[in-house]
DNA sequence: CACAATATATCGACCATCTATATATTTGTC
DNA sequence: GACAAATATATAGATGGTCGATATATTGTG
């Protein structure tokens, strides 16, 4: 593929960039929301979520930060402006590749 | 995710098996047809192609035979009764994937 | 008090894909 | 006729994303 390969295996850290648009927000907490805002499809596993914010926290994506919440410690991510740039890119690339599929599975004749 | 994961990394396998619901193809073959129907999105690599041919054979969706063609003996690959089947269901999986992820991309407020 | 749910984290394994490499034939060009 | 480019198939090694299993600690419920 030419476009953005980590994406279409990895579009787990485009939602995860997605999501934190809306303000911050705590491992679990992602989790059940991309549960309900996928309409019960998605159903991310906690091992592949922390080392993913890990990853995105090293590309400088978001960042991280405690507080105090419910009388327990929690671990917020916050989405930075590279996050929001990447973010972006990543939508396209998306996009692009989404209406690739459909033309593929369209099919019927040849194009070119 | 508890849809067919494989797919969503692995789309390779849905794409080829669409491929070949118009006829029996052989692999270079795969690759021009996979890139003019893809609007030039999709470059499929040699190394990618073959191993999954060959993967596909093996789980019975797919039937492979010799032909003779511009001098030259191609290797044809046929969509078997079961690789149609596995082709529906890919494609099903598929759209409640894709469908997904736009919901999370249209994102906002949360869902129920 | 036990248990489920909440919350974060790491490790080993698997699988899809890529790059690189190998090999052989056909077509086009000088 | 020689050579390069395109055609055609194939494998090996590496990388990277995701999962299942596991560990640990806290909070709410019966």
């Amino acid at each position: 593929m030419n476009i953005d390969k980590s994406l279409l295996s990895g579009s787990n850290g485009m939602l995860i960039l997605k999501l934190l648009e809306d303000g911050d927000k705590y491992g679990y907490q992602m989790i059940e929301e991309l549960e309900k805002r996928s309409d019960h499809t998605f159903d991310m596993k906690a091992g592949t979520l922390y080392p993913l914010l890990h990853a995105l926290e090293e590309k400088g994506w978001i960042t991280a930060y405690d507080a105090m919440a419910a009388g327990r410690t929690r671990r917020y991510y916050q989405l930075t402006k590279e996050g929001k740039d990447a973010l972006r890119e990543k939508e396209e690339s998306w996009d692009r590749y989404a209406k690739a599929v459909r033309l593929v599975l369209k099919g019927g004749a040849s194009f070119g």
